[in-house]
DNA sequence: CCGACCAAATTGGTCTGACCATATTGGTAG
DNA sequence: CTACCAATATGGTCAGACCAATTTGGTCGG
């Protein structure tokens, strides 16, 4: 689904939220008018417009008569998330393991309640996805959309929407991401493999709680996983360049 | 800031936006055409597209050539919350209490991690800010806003950038809303006073579980009284219009 | 030298009107 | 009834213009 229109404003947009994010402007400072802007891109005004009023809703611009001033990163919106992970070649191991970390608790939290709220049926649904988890597990792509499923299957047993919100936020993130790590990561297969038990195991039980701390404690091997991974390629293409 | 510019894209957003959330459109459904829209509300063509990009970005319509889709609230962007929420003249009780809920959880989270990684000046902060909370018990307002920057400095701390922005999210839902409970809602003082000390001779304690554990008692609370006040708000109308 | 004040230039907000490429639609031929 | 194709409607972009409000820079008085 509309994976690369790049419409003018969208390259406009592009280009300006680079330049933000990359820090090239201060927090406070103005960013050139509308008109300049237009004449430097060679577009018209409606369409560099409509480019700021983008950066402004991602809370990274704020536009007023008088000028379009520069935002903190720290005060924006979601959406800016996944475009921060894509500046660079990798994604910040840092920021990454902040993602996972969240990302871990809400998917341990949704799953809690979604195991004490469901009834059997769904129950059923679940185990029917941790197992396609079990039997695919090495298939990072797969495993990634199962997941996905998994939570999408938590907050709708729990028509929990904020959560539901707040994880089409975070998920979509990670769409735009350069496959960040490619064939480089694996999971330790033991102990994935003793997670996705313990989390089937739990779900016959209905121990909420302990499919929640099954569901964290994936999320925790994911994170070091891929933090270890990341950080050692960026070790490498340090290595490289500085050799 | 900017609490009332009511400029005239902002007005046809606010509208459309209200259709599409009160329902009044299918989701997959088409709006009518941009130019259409211009004529109904008596504007130029740009500023109902402008409207239109606003509506897109909060991942309630789907802007393509042939045609302006809607799409389905879960499928949204945390930026709809608040604007759900104020869409009736009480909150809906569920989704506030499904708001609560993360930011609970979010907010323990937090905390905890926040103490773990916390040195002494700024478990001072964090004790300040308790301190005040103690003192100002009753005041909602102050209390709100304290509250506001606990969750702050436990981010700061953290430097935990997701965590800011999800929180960034939820928390600037509430600015809207149209003081949803009045002065009907009133905290058990004893439970709070319990729960507010908890934290803080576990902050000193640098028990970072412990003062997670109250973090999200307080929320519990604040939920529970909440949704209790809100409900009993709307058999009040309801009993009122009905008789 | 500094601060207050005022006018000019700049900026965003909106409008009118137009052209293009594409998607939709409705009719037509098979 | 289906497949195909042309007319139409739609979004995307552009050009140029006016207005209200802000910003800016200079001027004047202290």
């Amino acid at each position: 689904m509309k994976v690369s229109t790049a419409s003018r404003v969208e390259e406009i947009w592009a280009e300006l939220r680079e330049e933000i994010l990359r820090g090239q402007y201060r927090p406070g400072e103005r960013l050139p008018s509308e008109r300049d802007l237009a004449a430097r891109f060679g577009a018209n005004r409606g369409a560099v417009r409509e480019a700021l009023k983008k950066l402004e809703q991602m809370g990274i611009a704020d536009i007023t008569p008088g000028g379009v001033r520069v935002v903190p990163v720290e005060e924006a919106t979601l959406d800016v998330l996944g475009y921060i992970l894509a500046l660079g070649d990798r994604p910040d191991p840092t920021l990454l393991s902040q993602v996972l970390e969240v990302l871990g608790a809400l998917m341990s939290m949704s799953a809690g309640k979604a195991v004490e709220a469901a009834d059997d049926a769904q129950i059923e649904a679940m185990q029917s996805i941790v197992g396609r988890l079990i039997e695919t597990r090495g298939n990072r792509e797969q495993q990634s959309e199962l997941w996905n499923q998994l939570g999408l299957l938590f907050t709708s047993v729990n028509e929990n929407l904020v959560l539901r919100l707040i994880l089409n936020g975070v998920k979509t993130q990670f769409v735009g991401l350069k496959s960040p790590e490619e064939s480089d990561v694996r999971l330790d297969s033991a102990q994935d493999a003793q997670i996705l038990a313990r989390i089937a195991e739990n779900l016959s039980n209905r121990d909420a709680r302990a499919v929640a701390a099954a569901v964290e404690d994936h999320f925790v091997l994911v994170r070091e996983t891929v933090v270890d991974a990341v950080s050692r390629m960026n070790e490498q293409s340090r290595s490289v360049s500085n050799g």
